[in-house]
Formats: structure tokens, sequence, C-alpha cells
DNA sequence: AAAATTTGACCCGT
DNA sequence: ACGGGTCAAATTTT
């Protein structure tokens, strides 16, 4: 059994057995005798793996929760695989091999940003592939995070030079960086928006739809979402849109992209003409900026949200004002070819 | 020496 | 069969 669960699975039962563990720890330390830090460190440490496990199967935890059915036996001692998720109206379950949907993001940056190699947009990456795609003028790179191996981070980009404007490439970022990351380059770029205060504060637009909006704004950062999965065999709940304007942290479809598609790191200080329609909100980076400890490894939203409101700064001087955010739905395979199994074993 | 990149081969879905 | 994505050996870079 354990031989043939691939990565993901491996990971997902790992965070979970770990999970599991630090639950029980915390148990032991209910007793009012029992300090407050250690009580604190476990809770920290439990909201992680499951932080963990559920970006492994590229959820973000935040979003309105699936119906999860369990089987009867489930709460006992059995495997995983008991655990099945009931979407529409097919039972699922967890471990098939079989393909989930994640979003990805595509941003269109100006060559020479650095984002378009393997750093500058908050994250390494490793290049390990490179393809030529018909129809397209120039081949598109791929790229991994490099902590694939060592943290099993499953982030992946593409970069291919614009056809269009060849002084611009195409990012597209798949998957959720798992990696803690050793330095913080959102934290330099955060630090780098409050002394360059071209930018008094970012706005995230949310658009339903690819009617142009007359007004450029310079330095918004949007985000474009379809969904384009039309395959019955969604695992998890389509993004839904709210129909009004976002309601700041109460609201799931805010936090969800933060936390699901801004993983990939992109810096992107540009925008594209917006819509007519969008739904408007704007964070200050300072107020987000005071409301999270920065050296905690695990991954918060605020931490991906500081990461999105001043990854911008990193590109504010380019003089380029256009940017397609595109949020999509993308096929990913859950048998996700792997090759260390030596690292969880 | 280790890490990163290059590149043809291979795999898989359509 | 074809095209996109990934693998992995060879090569280059650090």
């Amino acid at each position: 059994m354990e031989k043939n669960m691939d990565f993901e699975q491996k990971t997902l039962v790992n965070e979970l057995m770990e999970g599991k563990e630090l639950a029980k720890q915390l148990m032991g330390h209910l007793q009012p005798s029992s300090s407050h830090e250690a009580r604190d460190v476990l809770v920290e440490k439990i909201l992680s793996s499951y932080e963990k496990a559920l970006s492994v199967l590229n959820w973000d935890g935040k979003s309105k929760p699936l119906a999860l059915e369990f089987s009867p036996c489930s709460f006992g001692n059995t495997s995983p695989r008991s655990v099945i998720i009931d979407q529409d109206t097919n039972h699922r379950d967890v471990f098939k091999k079989r393909k989930i949907t994640v979003r990805s993001e595509q941003v269109r940056v100006p060559l020479g940003t650095g984002a378009e190699g393997n750093l500058e947009d908050g994250h390494s990456w490793r290049k390990y592939g490179q393809k030529d795609i018909l129809g397209a003028n120039h081949p598109r790179s791929y790229f991994r995070c490099t902590h694939r191996k060592t943290q099993g981070c499953l982030a992946t980009k593409q970069v291919q030079r614009s056809d269009q404007d060849p002084s611009f490439v195409d990012i597209t970022y798949k998957g959720h960086h798992t990696c803690r990351r050793a330095s913080q380059p959102a934290i330099v770029a955060s630090s780098s928006l409050t002394k360059n205060n071209h930018f008094p504060h970012n706005e995230v637009v949310v658009k339903e739809d690819k009617i142009r909006q007359s007004q450029v704004k310079p330095f918004t950062l949007e985000v474009k979402t379809e969904d384009l999965d039309t395959r019955e065999d969604h695992m998890f709940a389509p993004f839904s849109f709210p129909s009004t304007p976002i309601e700041s942290e109460h609201n799931h479809f805010f936090s969800e992209m933060i936390e699901t598609d801004f993983a990939g790191g992109f810096s992107s200080p540009f925008i594209s003409p917006a819509t007519s329609d969008s739904a408007y909100f704007s964070v200050s980076p300072c107020h987000k900026m005071t409301s999270f400890g920065l050296a905690n490894n695990v991954q918060t939203p605020e931490s991906d949200l500081t990461e999105i409101l001043s990854a911008p700064t990193s590109l504010t001087n380019s003089p380029m004002g256009d940017l397609d955010l595109t949020l999509d739905n993308v096929d990913f395979e859950m048998n996700f070819p792997f090759d260390s199994p030596e690292f969880f074993s």
C-alpha cells in the first residue's frame, strides 16, 4: 500500500499523521498547569500541518468547506481511502488517481525584470525543461520550485516570450508553494514599498469577465478569474464569485485567491485594462504588515497577502503599464510523477 | 564538488 | 499521430 502511494499521498498522510500526533500532545497540555506557550506552539504546528495537507490537495483551507462524507468506519483506524469527498452527486475517493483542478495564474511582465528567470518573483526556481510550442515564435521554459526535492514544494511556472510583444514574457504559475522560504523577498519588497511612496495603496481588482475598462490604474494588481474547467469531474467546488464588492476578511473569495494563487509569488506591478464591472477593494499594506509575524514558517493568508501587496514594488520602476493576470482553472494530475521516494518513506 | 541548465527522449492525453 | 509536459543524462556554471 505504502509503496503504491504517490508523493502527494505520502505528504498528505504525513501531514495528517503529524497533526494527529500534535493534537495528542496538545491534549496533554490541556490542564491549567500547563504552559500557555506550549499550547500556542502546538496549535500553531497543528494549523501548519493542516495548511500543508490542504495545499497538497490544492485546497486553501479557508474556502467554504466541501461536503465531506466519511464512511462509517472512517473515524476508526481505517486508511485514508475511506475519506470521501462528495462533490456534485458523485462520491469521490481522495486518493484515486484522477484529475483534480487547481488554479493557475498568468502574468505578463517585461523582459529583464528577472521574474522570467528563476528569481525576483519571491521564489527560487529550477529550470527543468524547454519546449518549442506549436504556433509560438518562442520556446516555453518550464520551472519548478528549487525546494521540490527538499521540501516537496510542488509549485511550477512556465515562462514564454510573448508573440505579440517579444519584450514581454508570459509567466504561468501553477500550484502552491508549500516550501518555507529562507529569505523573505516579500518582506524586502514591503519595506521598499514603504519607502517608495509612488503607490500609497495597492488594489486588487476582481472581475468576472473580460470587458474592458476605459481607465488604466497604475500599479493595480488585477486578477481575472475564469472557471475554465468544464469537465464533470471536479473534485472541488468551483469558484463562486461574490456579486457584491468584497468585504475584506470575511470574504472567502478573497482569501482563496490570496492563498491559492499568489503562492507562485509573482511580482506584478502592471495592470491590465480593467473592467467596467469589476469589484474593487483596497488593502493598506501598512495595515497588513503589522498584522502578522514575519518570522513565521507557516504560510498564512496574511503572509501571502503581504506578498501579493508588496511584491509589485520589486518591479515598480518599469515603465510598462499592462499586465494581464488571469486566474484560471487548470488540470492537475494526482499521480504527479515524483522521483524522490526517499523523501517520505 | 555541487548546483543549475540544456536538450533529446519519453510519457500521456487528445 | 501529435503536441505539451516531464525526465534524466550530459554539460555548464558556481
